[in-house]
DNA sequence: AGACGTTCT
């Protein structure tokens, strides 16, 4: 055995090494026996080398079927491994037993482990304890009994803790400047923070993931003196990627929530724990820097406070005198837990002094100095607001996620600061992009603030599997049978993979019997019913552990507590709009670096994580594609040209979107009438941009007036807004689900799927909005009650630009008329075969399965939503319609000849078959193309695994 | 004959 000073040293090496995930690679390659080692491990076997590096609590618990092969695998190893020789000699797990000496050993280390492991678990639940009577009591006044008992319990977990700290080195130790409850004093905080800041600025010095590292490597030699290299543990390789890749959290007010205990009010306490912030320490440079440069860019990292903090310092230092702070997220709930937290740390009313706007909830006043809004929100002020004269600061917060809203954003903010040097603007970023956007600002400032968030720990693996699937079911039990407590997070890319793996799951542990603690799988995706999304929030029941099943929802949109483990297959998907086609597609594609370290760090919020890849980081791209550039661009232009811009094409994009997609997007407002020849704004185009729908949407709405519907109209299009979550159809109950659906298509004929959406919110309308009956239909009431919202605005704006309301509910001639006038571009025709064929650009289509007019006897014509490309050219919501409308409606569009039902002349039709296969062959280039630069093997793999799974 | 990731106005 080496001395633990060579170890050290080695140790200290191999983590330097890794630092660079390319040298983890060859230095492991040159290693022949490491890597057939490794080749093994992606059976999935166990090795004694990693036996040997399980907790030790947890070294009896592993159930034979692994033990057998685990025996297989350590004697091929043990027979060309000359080194392996000494392990065999102190731990052979091969058909020889252990002597007595070493059972002894390996029992007494096991009840040490026990008992650590107890001892933690109870100080845990203290704390959890505590935080839950925060919580509970949350802004109530305590008895004062409950106040001593309060305090006794949290004074009883300093003190734990702290010992914990002195002699446990199975803890993770955190520096001491992030010492939770602030036993330390400030100046010593900010000493270790600042130090640890610098540090890592110049590259040198013990980062906080490289003590981790340490740390580890310390923990692998107390067990049992295992070889220094700690690089592969069932089948995945570790990586320790440095810090910088990290990506901010979207709400600092979540971990601000656990921070501090005492027996005072929530606000006063609130207020106090501001000092506690990372940022807190930076406070009087910001200022300084915001004053003297009118943009800057800031590098919160996770947990530093900014989000919550730099409003209420700008509004110290006076600036709210000028005019309000406006701080954008790119989510509601963002918005308003942010705007609650501030009202709380400030000590007024939220909606008064501290506010936030987002749609349908307006919650400010007069006397609102820090406004917390959605980017959209903002984006929909500048068209009444161009200067916003109101505003003395703008924050762009969580700027790296780069949506839609945000990146017109930077172009307008940007422009309007030009003629405003009063105005401040703080762009806040992730460490990727801050560079990008301080060139785009014309090399505005950058200012880091050190975040606060516990260590994760990466694994991965070199090789994608065929069958990711099987590989995430066997990593979840991997994690349930050898990990210490913590909930697993697993990534998906939808709904139906999520049911998969959740039968999947299900059956395993049936065949595993009683043999092993309960998993309790909770599924999450958007589409999921609210009622069935809030199990996912609930603790797993003692002794059990929770496998949340999540598709993208979980990286941003929402944090699920306790989470300890992540499985991260590195897929999603990612929609993206062809111009060429106005088709959109939605493609499973591999993830983002940027998303990547997103994803891992949804294990590090409570406690030290670990994140299993399935891939290796290596092959992803860095960002993800900003939306602007695979997004229909039609209301963009349209805004933008409402705005006054004249030329879009030049616009100051922070990256342009291609050239195609706003040609396309003036194509279109071109044929609805909303721009005209020369590309200016027209009357029908300045009230299309009243309404906060799409284009075509808004058209439909505007054409209403003439065919006397428009309450009818606006049902339909605040149903079609809503999108593809009005029917639900749970796996099991798939039949009754569509029976129920197809309820909406009877009585009359040719019900298409517009009018069948009428039909359901009329009849949620007749219930009295009742959540059983949408229960009863297999209707997501969620999306009901957002229509109606949707709905309620609409009517609001068609009331202010003069439309009157008129109803004409059994006319289905004058709706789908209507219907067209926003929609005429999206017609098709029938084709012999079945399908369709678009009218004006010569594809074929075909009707969703999730169409009431799908299976049914097919109509001629078809006028439709939108086309969506997933595994085919799909038309989703569709009606018949009658051709000779296309030219009544849209005669600039259509010619006779386009509806003409005679046979083309041969040569025409031939050209025009031609032309068709021509069109098939480059969407199918362009598809593979699209596979081909995403990852290669990961992706022909994962399309391969697509389609097995399907036959 | 086969199925929408996530946001926002």
């Amino acid at each position: 055995m080496e001395s633990s000073n060579d170890l050290e040293k080695k140790t200290h090496e191999s983590a330097e090494d890794m630092n660079s995930e390319d040298q983890v690679r060859t230095s492991s390659s040159s290693d022949e026996n490491l890597n057939k080692h490794r080749e093994e491990e992606e059976e999935g076997f166990m090795s004694v080398e990693k036996i040997s590096r399980l907790p030790v609590s947890i070294k009896f618990n592993i159930p034979k079927k692994i033990s057998t092969r685990k025996r297989r695998k350590s004697e091929q190893e043990d027979d060309d491994d000359p080194k392996g020789e000494e392990k065999k000699a102190k731990l052979s797990f091969g058909d020889k037993v252990l002597s007595s000496y070493e059972i002894e050993i390996l029992r007494n280390a096991s009840r040490r482990g026990y008992l650590k492991d107890r001892e933690k678990k109870m100080v845990e639940a203290l704390r959890a304890e505590i935080e839950d009577e925060i919580m509970l009591f949350h802004g109530l006044k305590l008895t004062e009994r409950e106040v001593i008992d309060f305090r006794f319990k949290r004074d009883l977990y300093e003190l734990l803790k702290k010992t914990e700290y002195d002699d446990d080195v199975e803890g993770y130790r955190i520096p001491d400047a992030y010492d939770r409850e602030g036993c330390i004093d400030q100046k010593k905080r900010f000493a270790v923070a600042e130090q640890r800041y610098s540090e890592r600025k110049s590259g040198r010095g013990v980062t906080e993931q490289e003590a981790w590292e340490d740390h580890q490597a310390q923990k692998a030699r107390v067990s049992f003196g295992a070889k220094d290299k700690q690089k592969v543990v069932d089948g995945y390789e570790f990586v320790f990627d440095d810090l910088t890749g990290l990506v901010e959290e979207s709400c600092e007010a979540e971990t601000a929530k656990h921070r501090g205990c005492s027996s005072k009010t929530v606000a006063e306490k609130a207020r106090e724990e501001r000092e506690f912030l990372p940022i807190h320490g930076y406070r009087d440079e910001l200022l300084k820097l915001i004053a003297k440069n009118q943009v800057l860019v800031i590098v919160g990292e996770t947990g530093s406070g900014k989000t919550t903090q730099i409003p209420q310092y700008l509004q110290e230092a006076g600036y709210t005198k000028r005019g309000k702070i406006g701080c954008t997220q790119p989510r509601r709930v963002a918005a308003m837990s942010v705007a609650s937290r501030v009202a709380q740390e400030v000590g007024v009313k939220l909606g008064h002094e501290v506010g936030y706007s987002i749609r349908f909830e307006d919650c400010t006043s007069d006397k609102t100095v820090i406004k917390y809004m959605t980017d959209g929100m903002l984006l929909r002020e500048l068209l009444t607001e161009p200067k916003l004269d109101s505003y003395s600061v703008i924050i762009i917060d969580e700027a790296h996620e780069r949506t839609l809203s945000t990146d017109i954003l930077f172009a307008l903010v940007k422009d309007v600061a030009k003629v405003r040097p009063d105005l401040r603007l703080i762009i806040s970023s992730a460490t990727l992009e801050a560079k990008k956007f301080s060139e785009y600002f014309d090399s505005a400032r950058i200012y880091l603030i050190p975040g606060r968030r516990y260590p994760v720990e990466k694994l991965y693996r070199r090789w994608p599997d065929a069958d990711y699937l099987e590989t995430v079911i066997r990593t979840v039990f991997q994690i349930h049978q050898t990990e210490p407590t913590g909930d697993v997070l697993v990534f998906l890319t939808g709904q139906e993979e999520i049911e998969r793996a959740e039968t999947n799951l299900k059956g395993r542990m049936m065949d595993l019997g009683t043999k092993s603690s309960e998993i309790i799988i909770c599924p999450i995706y958007s589409n999921l019913p609210t009622e069935l999304q809030a199990k996912v929030f609930e603790p797993a029941p003692k002794g059990s552990r929770k496998v949340v099943l999540a598709t993208n929802i979980a990286e941003t949109s929402l944090t699920i507590e306790g989470i300890r483990y992540v499985i991260d297959p590195g897929y999603c998907k990612i929609n993206s709009y062809n111009p060429r086609t106005g088709m959109e597609s939605l493609l499973v594609s591999p993830i983002s670096k940027a998303s990547a370290e997103q994803r891992a760090g949804r294990s590090g919020r409570t406690g030290p994580g670990k994140c299993f890849r399935l891939y290796d980081v290596k092959n992803l791209e860095p960002t993800t594609i900003p939306e602007i550039q695979r997004a229909n661009l039609a209301s963009v232009v349209l805004t933008l040209k409402s705005l006054g811009i004249h030329d879009v094409l030049n616009f100051d994009f922070m990256d342009p979107p291609p050239e195609t997609a706003l040609l396309k997007a003036f194509e279109l407002l071109y044929a609805l009438g909303a721009l005209d020849g020369k590309g200016e704004i027209t009357k029908v185009g300045e009230r299309m941009v009243e309404f906060p729908v799409d284009p075509m949407l808004s058209k439909m709405i505007v054409g209403s007036e003439k065919y006397k519907c428009s309450k009818e109209i606006i049902t339909i299009a605040a149903m079609l807004s809503v999108g593809n979550s009005v029917f639900y159809r749970p796996k099991n109950q798939q039949l009754l689900a569509d029976n129920a659906r197809m309820n909406f298509y009877v009585d009359t004929e040719n019900v298409g799927d517009h009018i069948a959406l009428l039909r359901v919110y009329n009849s949620w309308k007749e219930t009295n909005y009742s959540t059983q009956w949408c229960y009863e239909n297999f209707i997501q009431s969620k999306s009901m009650k957002r229509a109606r919202d949707i709905r309620d605005q609409l009517l609001g704006l068609l009331n202010k630009i003069g439309i009157e309301l008129t109803s004409n509910p059994n006319d289905f001639d004058a709706i789908k008329k209507a219907i067209l006038a926003g929609f005429f571009p999206h017609s098709a025709k029938l084709q012999k075969n079945g399908s369709y064929r678009r009218v004006k650009e010569p594809q074929t289509v075909y009707v969703h399965p999730n169409s009431g007019l799908f299976g049914a006897s097919p109509s001629k014509w078809l006028v439709y939503h939108e086309l969506v490309l997933t595994t085919k050219e799909y038309m989703r919501h569709a009606t018949e319609m009658k051709p000779e409308w296309l030219i009544e409606i849209a005669p600039h569009y259509y010619k006779l000849k386009d509806i003409e039902d005679s046979r083309p002349k041969k040569s025409q039709r031939s050209s025009e078959r031609a032309s068709t296969s021509k069109v098939d062959t480059n969407k199918k280039t362009r598809t593979s193309k699209k596979v081909d630069t995403n990852k290669k093997t990961q992706t022909s793999k994962k399309v391969d695994a697509n389609k097995k799974t399907k036959r």
